[in-house]
DNA sequence: TCATGATATATCATTATGATATATGAAACT
DNA sequence: AGTTTCATATATCATAATGATATATCATGA
């Protein structure tokens, strides 16, 4: 009953809101979706073979240009979607290298732990800025609907990186 | 160069610690590094057979009871630990299909959005609860090395998870 | 004595990743 | 005009990992 092939509804979302082709579909998933979620071209173009089989989306192919394929959602998509996004959530996970490599840090040494909670922090701010422009800019188009569930991801990042790097100063005090 | 197997690296740690069987690993994952990591039977079993054959781990299998076989580490199962600890983390990832949800909000409607954040709040309070007894437990035993990293993961889980109820009552408003 | 749940090992279909191959269009420079 | 370079675009495959399931034993207590 798991295993829903997540990879189904975020395709599904993502052609929801507008008719893409798999490699748009991936650009959207590295940039807008990014923080929360990932996609693979390995599992992005079968997965539009399959739905285009199943009638949840409909391709067209350029006839000028390369002939690039454009999928758009069906009703049969969208209605298939409506009724994952109402299901409850199954799994929020949360997968961090750094914390495994902490855990094990006896092994490793302070000096080794210390390295890694500096470099974690560095890409945490970085990660940040960007986060807090995306927000700045999106609060400016709050009118569409769509921007405001966007914002709300985005506000959720903020968030998070503001506290990891609350906890990078906590780490590195008790490390001291 | 990537896909480095990291279930490898995870049994080898938890035995670095001590001796532990795959159904003992299994319940380590799930109790101490539930919060940032994860396993499944189907790659801890498979994989200590591996790490046996590779000379990383031996094993002992009971002579009494249920014939356990019990795991332990190898000098050079710890040398190839240590050099994986060492290096950069490739990858912290967080996979929250609650964002998902939130992400297509436009399609699920803004009852339905709200139901998934306050489910979330609701699991990430009761979660919040056991880590601060955790993190309180751990505090009376700091003198031993690897307490001091596991409450470091664990003030990780607690920084977050504040965060995140700070991110529901903004997401609540924001909705209102 | 028997039922139940925890312990313990193992396997497999399915999902997804990350790497790679291949090719075209557009822009930039020389 | 020719050519290099990068973004666009589709596709495939070996490998990793999950989640479900099967099977069996031990411990507990009713």
């Amino acid at each position: 009953m798991a295993n829903e092939k997540k990879i189904n509804y975020v395709i599904l979302g993502l052609l929801s809101h507008e008719p893409l082709t798999g490699y748009e579909i991936k650009k959207k998933i590295d940039q807008s979706l990014r923080f929360f979620w990932s996609g693979s071209y390995g599992s992005i173009y079968p997965t539009l073979d399959t739905l285009e089989k199943d009638g949840c989306v409909e391709k067209k192919e350029e006839s000028s240009g390369r002939g690039k394929i454009i999928y758009s959602i069906t009703e049969r998509g969208r209605m298939l979607l409506k009724e994952w996004l109402m299901k409850p959530v199954e799994k929020d996970e949360l997968r961090y290298e750094t914390l495994l490599k902490l855990f094990f840090g006896g092994e490793l040494g302070k000096e080794g732990v210390l390295t890694h909670i500096q470099r974690f922090e560095e890409k945490i701010k970085q990660e940040l800025l960007l986060f807090e422009m995306y927000a700045a800019n999106l609060e400016k188009v709050l009118d569409e609907e769509e921007h405001k569930y966007y914002l709300l991801t985005v506000k959720f990042g903020i968030e998070s990186y503001r506290a990891f790097l609350n906890w990078c100063e906590q780490a590195k005090t008790l490390l001291s």
